[in-house]
DNA sequence: TCAAAAATATGACAATTGTCATTTTTAAGC
DNA sequence: GCTTAAAAATGACAATTGTCATATTTTTGA
């Protein structure tokens, strides 16, 4: 099954990893990578699992090696708001550590996922002696800032529809398509509901709705995207 | 009428600035103070002045000296949502520049404001030779995106009752109360809508409302807190 | 492969919140 | 202090979205 893929697992030295161009380690010498390499461990999370809880305090922060997770906080009824979501490159837990709160949204597994986990103090250490690192990761926390700050514009001010129309893109842009072009994340209506911010039967009918006009076709639960530019104009989303 | 205050001029050196001991720059030397010191520029807004365009690419930061701003995206039918407010000691303008993407919220002094300006350059030549700093300003976005998180999550969980009633919890721990207990921000009833994500009759049926109940009490436009429990009751805030 | 559980889909109705119109009050600026 | 414009307040009605119920389909795990 994954055989025929690269593997999963992550590489024993950072130096290796196919990911790293993309990610805050990219401009990382030597030397650096190997305090890393050193210090981080190898960690597996089944599907569906809790890779972190909301409240918590984490002692270390982990960098998705293969896999998707989403980060979501719980209402006050009980539902979950997805934040966003983490694939491969991505570092998680961080912010929790550098602002020194707990953390305010829980990270559950999307599928089976490989990850690095590198431990506070770890995590500390490179962040301090290692200005280039220390830029990345202000700089990929804001970028998040400014991806958040466009979450609440669109939760505040558009309408369900005009928002799973954005979701959908926002899907396609963090996880791709596979073979056939479907989005390559399989979320349940509820899931992509609790993204959208409402109700699972809101959404269940507005994907239909778009699924009349021709704009999605799905199979099973997987979704294709059959008329971006037409989704974007429904999003009121510009590039 | 500022006179019997301290004043609203930043002083000439960083090292005497009374804003300093909460803010990013807490922890210079007199050095990296020195350096700060040399390459600012003392700037002012009128109330209302735009400080920063969304769009725009800037070519520095703001900390703000003495004054209230706040940050807000238009949205596509061209109203307002704020997103969150600045006032003294607040860094603004930082988040454009570190990730090196175009401004994303207008920020729009509320009263006359007092702040100290940065070219980019030196900001970055801050940046890259502090650790400290560094740090600093990785701790406030990482504190910034918590907060941005908690915002998604009400505004696509809560009631427009619920959500009006943290929004005036969040103004009182910003802004304060001045001498007669009211919140030492004046804002009006479409500014309150725009940060609640509502229509301004809403929020104004809903103060109303909560005017009735007891929980807060207005003069003009000044509003009171009058039970805050309550409040945090009805918001479903919990410390 | 099969059974059971979970998820999806749809309809009817309810609730919340938005829009529009109008009157009253407050703030701003001279 | 006064005038005017802007904002606040309120009511009526409309629209969007949520809840509840039920049937159908898909997924899951043995």
């Amino acid at each position: 099954m994954r055989a025929t893929h690269d593997s999963a697992e992550p590489p024993l030295h950072c130096q290796f990893c196919r990911n790293r161009s993309d990610s805050a380690f990219h401009n990382l010498g030597t030397d650096e990578l190997d305090t890393i390499s050193r210090l981080k461990t190898c960690v597996s999370f089944r599907k569906g699992q809790v890779i972190m809880h909301e409240g918590a305090r984490p002692q270390g922060v982990y960098c998705i090696h293969k896999g998707k997770a989403k980060l979501y906080k719980m209402g006050p009824e009980g539902k979950e708001q997805i934040i966003r979501f983490a694939t491969n490159g991505d570092l998680i837990g961080y912010r929790s550590i550098l602002s020194d709160e707990p953390i305010s949204a829980s990270i559950t597994a999307l599928v089976d996922t490989y990850a690095c986990y590198i431990p506070k103090s770890s995590f500390f250490e490179v962040i301090e002696g290692n200005p280039k690192f220390s830029l990345n990761v202000l700089k990929l926390s804001c970028h998040e800032l400014g991806e958040a700050g466009k979450m609440i514009a669109s939760l505040a001010q558009k309408t369900v529809r005009e928002r799973l129309a954005e979701i959908l893109l926002i899907l396609r842009a963090t996880f791709g398509e596979d073979e056939e072009g479907f989005l390559d994340i399989k979320l349940t209506r509820e899931e992509i509901a609790n993204m959208v911010g409402t109700a699972t039967e809101s959404a269940i009918r507005l994907l239909s709705e778009l699924k009349e006009e021709g704009r999605i076709s799905t199979q099973g639960r997987r979704i294709k995207l059959e008329d971006r530019p037409g989704l974007r104009k429904i999003a009121a989303v510009f590039e």
